[in-house]
DNA sequence: CTAGGGTTAG
């Protein structure tokens, strides 16, 4: 073997296992044996860069060549892509035109990649047109990735007509078309191909089962994921060493939740890769153990696996879910440190736990650094902004977003929507409403419905929000009723309320959180009869409402308390200093109880709670204890998982007030901050 | 030498 062979070897296993460090060490050693200009050695080197998440490396070496091929340029791009920069990606592929360089089945097929990545059809279908010019089409490895192009886009009818016509279908073509099934939700139709296939003589491989376990655990449908789970065995592919069919395995077992025999698949797992753990590290985090969660992510780095965008992603998602600043910013920090800790989806992840945490600065900073920002870059700054009552900032960034090419979807109007409804820019409400319905890339939810009642529902004009639940073109979900509920509680209009009421006892009647919304309708109206009557069901119904439970993070740790908790070490201080705060917010400016307040709100709490001290307050005063009581420290940040109640957003006002100290609350539903009397939310949430 | 299907983020 010739020397530069060997070099190329070495180079291809370090591509295989992404092994940066030993890839540069080769790289010097390269360039030192002079084989610096050699074209293949070149392409390697480009590949091992871009698979180590490491584009501008790639670049760097392919900008210093002399002489460049297809292979070049299509290593450059599958490189970009692995870092989801789709569009780097793609502007290479317009470039190549001007190369004498022609694009070959394996370029068309990366580029199809990034434009699913975009998930923008219109891009992918002129790729498909010039697929189906140049003859590109009928080769298989180009067909797939066309089907899994328009499954990406959400367009799976053009999928399965690709599917169906292709003349030279394989194992692959089947997988796509099945996965794409099980993406668009349509899990009953993947289990029908996935008998059609082997009908048809085709074996299933990994792949394949790993994607109708997928269709399974979407459907819910556990029994036949267990079938899936006996048929492996008898068939011959054992869990132990089929790792990517166990990862879905214990997906699966996740899903439907139970993390028990998920737990049991994976520990048979004799080569657990990344997303075995990503599987169950999610699993753990879903079912709220998150202290097991972060310590299996140790575990997990332990082991030496590389750690890729996947796992951080989610990773950074449980620290933003759990409001864990603190960790966050370790995962952060750790993110920095390895190369997929650029990939976009990461970055995203990063700036959505600042958010998440309350910490707009760090976010918004974090956000104007990122080199590439895609559709979710955006949409996570807005909900933020939304969240945070900066509805201006949402406006401003959604028109930038646009104004910088990037294609808004679905959940990007969301995000803009609730930021306006939420912050009571009616005019601007209506003007992106109607831009949605115009917008013929997006299909209208109801969720978007649901932000225009509540937009409506604020202003008092309940009738007219029912109006517009009964007049959209889709099928009301409980959600949006709950809105026109909460709304009707608001103004307190028991009339269209108990109407609304007993709709949403009938389309979603096992929900306990309906039970106490209707509940207190009736009790705020004085209306006790039917008020006991309502509760009284819910008890016959064995239904519990989810109790509420609020944290606080210091030095690192997390402290969490329920109604009325007493476990916590440092109760008796708590308890002495929130006695101490009211007393002295008695004397400042005349708080304390049994004043009703405007928007006195018991709705996530029941009566027999609201008597004791709320989680919220605990925590509040555990934070007072633990040094918040100087003024000028840091701002109390607390968390709740249910949404805030009225007495104690009160209490928080009057805090800052005689303490001049800002408090952060983030709840079910947004930020509260609080700054010398003043909450951001404005009093209505 | 480059590629296609499975895990992630809003």
């Amino acid at each position: 073997m010739a020397e530069w062979q060997r070099f190329a070897k070495l180079l291809r296993s370090c591509s295989k296992y992404s092994l940066l460090d030993q890839g540069k060490q080769i790289h010097a050693a390269v360039e030192k044996m002079g084989f610096g200009l050699d074209l293949i050695i070149n392409n390697d080197l480009i590949d091992m860069y871009g698979k180590c998440s490491r584009s501008d490396m790639a670049c760097v070496v392919f900008d210093k060549m002399l002489e460049r091929n297809v292979v070049s340029w299509t290593a450059l791009m599958g490189g970009y892509l692995q870092q989801g920069n789709a569009k780097a990606s793609l502007s290479l592929f317009y470039r190549i035109g001007s190369s004498e360089v022609r694009p070959n089945e394996f370029t068309f097929s990366t580029n199809l990649k990034a434009c699913g990545f975009l998930g923008i059809p219109e891009n992918g279908m002129q790729l498909h047109v010039l697929c189906l010019k140049t003859g590109f089409e009928d080769i298989p490895v180009v067909g797939n990735s066309i089907i899994d192009m328009y499954s990406k886009c959400r367009r799976i009818e053009e999928a399965a007509q690709m599917f169906d016509i292709m003349p030279y279908r394989n194992l692959i073509s089947w997988n796509a078309i099945i996965a794409a099934y099980t993406h668009e939700g349509h899990g009953s139709k993947s289990l029908l191909l996935f008998q059609r296939m082997q009908e048809q003589g085709e074996i299933p491989d990994e792949y394949t089962l790993g994607s109708t376990l997928k269709a399974c655990s979407g459907l819910g449908a556990l029994q036949e994921g267990i079938q899936i789970h006996a048929s492996l065995i008898t068939r011959g592919f054992p869990i132990s060493v089929q790792t990517i069919i166990a990862s879905a395995l214990v997906d699966l077992y996740v899903k439907c939740r139970r993390l028990p025999e998920a737990r049991q698949v994976f520990n048979q797992i004799e080569r657990k890769n990344v997303i075995s753990w990503t599987a169950i590290i999610v699993g753990y985090a879903q079912e709220g153990s998150l202290q097991e969660a972060m310590d299996l992510f140790r575990q997990f780095r332990e082991t030496g696996i590389r750690v890729d965008g996947f796992v951080l992603s989610s990773i950074m998602s449980i620290c933003a879910d759990f409001a864990l600043v603190e960790q966050g910013k370790q995962v952060h920090s750790y993110t920095i440190k390895i190369p997929s800790g650029l990939d976009t989806s990461v970055s995203n992840s990063v700036v959505d736990m600042y958010l998440k945490c309350g910490l707009t600065e760090e976010a918004e900073r974090y956000f104007e650094e990122m080199p590439v920002k895609n559709v979710v870059s955006w949409t996570v700054m807005i909900t933020g902004y939304g969240k945070h009552g900066y509805g201006k900032n949402a406006i401003h960034l959604f028109n930038k977003m646009q104004s910088q090419n990037i294609v808004p979807d679905e959940v990007t109007y969301l995000a803009v929507l609730s930021a306006c409804s939420h912050t009571g820019l009616i005019e601007e409400s209506w003007e992106h409403f109607s831009g949605l319905l115009n917008d013929p890339r997006i299909k209208p939810k109801v969720e978007h419905y649901a932000c225009m009642v509540d937009l409506l529902g604020r202003a008092g004009c309940l009738k007219e929000a029912k109006n517009l639940i009964e007049n959209m073109p889709l099928e009301p979900t409980a959600g949006i009723w709950q809105t026109l509920l909460g709304a009707c509680r608001v103004h307190r209009d028991l009339e269209i309320g108990s109407e609304v009421g007993g709709i949403l006892l009938r389309v979603d009647g096992d929900n306990p959180v309906n039970y106490v919304m209707i509940s207190n309708i009736y009790a705020e109206a004085g209306e006790w009869r039917e008020c006991e009557r309502v509760r009284e069901v819910m008890k016959v119904k064995g239904l519990k409402k989810e109790a509420g439970r609020s944290w606080i993070e210091i030095d690192k740790e997390v402290h969490f308390f329920y109604g009325g908790d007493e476990s916590h070490p440092l109760t008796e201080r708590i308890r002495e200093v929130l006695k101490k705060m009211e007393r002295k917010m008695k004397e400042e400016m005349g708080y304390g109880y049994g004043v009703k307040f405007a928007l006195h709100d018991v709705e996530e709490e029941s009566k027999e709670e609201s008597l004791r001290v709320h989680s919220e307050k605990l925590a509040i005063g555990l934070g007072l204890v633990c040094g918040g009581l100087e003024k000028g420290g840091e701002v109390i940040r607390v968390f709740k998982n249910l949404r805030v109640c009225g007495d104690c957003h009160e209490f928080i006002k009057g805090l800052s007030k005689v303490l001049k100290k800002v408090f952060v609350v983030r709840d079910a539903n947004r930020f509260h901050r609080f700054e010398n009397g003043v909450c951001s939310c404005g009093n209505y949430w």
